[in-house]
RNA sequence: UCCUCGGUAGCUCAAUGGUAGAGCAUGCGGCUGUUAACCGCAGGGUUGUAGGUUCGAGUCCUACCCGGGGAGCCA
């Protein structure tokens, strides 16, 4: 241990003097004389140049020794060079190695997503986890900020539950000393008895769906954070998302930018999530969908899609035929290439085969149903940022939804779509205030009345106009980095088929 | 549960029904500024499992197992 480490995010200050930096090597290249050790601390990468006649014999062994994530002490100077991560390198004057790593498995080559998950407690270690996650904090901290300034207060539900709010059929379901339980799917219900007590309130914490859904939208084990407020209408409700969502981005993107140049994260469409977002109701979201403008999308979409089919199949004969005489760093870089032309071809085919089914869905969909995920994805085409659906029809949303006082079908629900087909980020709505109207729905929606007596009293005492939403976690952090899969967006993520590592 | 794509070296992928290959990783050698460094040499295989068709199966057929993506459901 040596308490004069400084961490490597700090070095770009530090230009021209002596520092120690500790940390485990990522990567190291070497000729003769040189070698150029990678060294990851966490809070960045550095490189750091060993020259043979510049250390002492035990430094220059240990350079050629180390392997792929040994823990490594560095000593040297912090000197100036555009063209690294970061604009500094450490000249080294002697290096020590903590502990001698094992053939490491995840070598610095193209890994498949199960090897890799497999290893998800090593895999943490490489530079997309490192960006994803930190950009995951930056959220989790934007979170706390925005509602505390707010006045909001972070309150905590229960993961533990008696009863289901929407049916048992997707939670998981426990034995709590010898009676059924349930991991909660949600804070809401208690989140609005937080709401009565405390004013506004919110809770973040782990949810729990055991969905069988094997998409790249779900986890069985997420974290959401649902905002709930007394003396608030839909309207409120929406505004309060908005600039949620807005705060969120822009956070990211002034402090995220070496996570997001990581990802590779095109950030244009980040700088335009700007109050307002469309709000549109359902039934004017449901004309949309059916338009021929939504038809037009999608045979341009399938047109281009064709396009870079075609484009991608005369690549790869462009590269089979230059594969015989290319020299093996450039057949290397082929094969690279190959594999991503591969990607991208399954990729778009599979989205072309896609396309006449989204088309009929779109085409053929009828009001009272919900929007499915190429539905929603349809609709969010249409526009450059996040959209707001709201007013739904009462069946497709929650029995505890206030019902329009315009027209008694709908209910005063609202859902947040993110762009780029990431989906529902945010689902919320106003709640019903009236007693005798709850009760009806909880025997509507075959629900044991017993179970939600504690809720009915909120009604009992003082019942005041409140709405609030739940926002998924890493839903919202797979939107921001442009991930390919949700799984990214969780240290240790949860789905179908995957509780280990 | 259904639809769809896949399973070949430690990893990522090739291979008209006809002798299973490449790159990376590993080991050895070379190189004074590398950026997934590069160059040379070497070792490394019961092609997911079980059947079937065939002179001959990684390739075709059947069943099963495992995984990816999608539908339903949802944040």
């Amino acid at each position: 241990m040596d308490r004069s480490a400084v961490p490597v995010d700090t070095l770009r200050a530090r230009i021209g003097a002596a520092v120690v930096v500790q940390g485990w090597l990522q990567n190291k290249r070497a000729s003769k004389d040189l070698y150029f050790l990678e060294v990851r601390d966490g809070s960045g990468l550095v490189q750091c140049v060993v020259s043979r006649h510049e250390v002492d014999d035990a430094s220059w062994s240990a350079a050629v020794r180390i392997t792929q994530e040994s823990a490594l002490t560095v000593r040297g100077t912090v000197v100036a060079n555009a063209r690294q991560i970061g604009g500094v390198e450490i000249q080294v004057s002697s290096a020590e190695i903590f502990s001698l790593a094992d053939e490491y498995p995840i070598s610095p080559k193209a890994h498949g997503v199960e090897f890799l998950m497999d290893r998800r407690h090593l895999w943490l270690r490489s530079r997309r986890p490192w960006a994803t996650l930190r950009v995951r904090n930056r959220v989790i901290m934007s979170i706390h900020e925005f509602y505390q300034e707010r006045g909001f207060v972070q309150m905590d539900a229960p993961i533990l539950t008696s009863s289901a709010v929407e049916g048992t059929s997707t939670l998981f379901g426990i034995d709590y000393f010898s009676t059924p339980a349930y991991l909660t799917q949600s804070g809401q219900l208690h989140g609005e008895a937080m709401a009565m007590a405390f004013g506004k309130i919110y809770t973040f914490g782990p949810t729990f769906r055991a969905e069988k859904s094997k998409t790249r939208r779900h986890l069985t084990e997420f974290w959401m954070m649902e905002p709930e407020m007394a003396f608030y209408d839909l309207d409120m409700n929406m505004d309060l998302a908005e600039d949620f969502i807005v705060r969120l981005v822009s956070d990211v993107l002034r402090d995220c930018q070496e996570e997001l140049k990581v990802l590779g994260r095109d950030t244009a469409p980040l700088s335009r999530v700007q109050k307002p977002f469309p709000r549109l109701t359902y039934e004017e979201a449901v004309d949309l969908l059916k338009s021929d403008a939504t038809r037009d999308l999608l045979h341009q979409r399938a047109k281009g899609l064709r396009e870079k089919l075609t484009a991608l199949s005369n690549e790869r004969m462009q590269i089979r035929q230059q594969y015989g005489q290319a020299k093996q760093w450039k057949r290397r870089r082929m094969d690279a290439r190959r594999i991503e032309i591969n990607r991208q071809q399954s990729a778009a085919e599979e989205e072309l085969r896609n396309i006449p089914g989204w088309e009929r869905s779109a085409r053929e969909f009828e009001w009272g149903s919900d929007f499915g995920g190429s539905d929603e994805t349809l609709l969010t085409w249409h526009f450059d940022r996040p959209i707001i659906i709201h007013r739904y029809p009462a069946p497709v949303k929650a029995f505890y939804m206030k019902r329009d006082p315009e027209d008694d079908r709908l209910a005063l629900g609202m859902d947040v779509l993110a762009p780029e087909g990431y989906g529902e980020i945010i689902g919320g709505g106003e709640r019903a205030t009236d007693l005798a109207f709850l009760q009806r729905q909880v025997d509507d929606h075959n629900l044991p009345r017993e179970a939600f007596e504690w809720y009915f009293d909120l009604r009992r005492y003082g019942s005041v106009p409140h709405a609030g939403f739940g926002l998924g976690l890493e839903r919202t952090v797979a939107w921001i980095c442009c991930l390919e899969h949700i799984r990214e967006a969780a240290p240790f993520p949860r789905t179908l088929g995957r509780l280990s590592p």
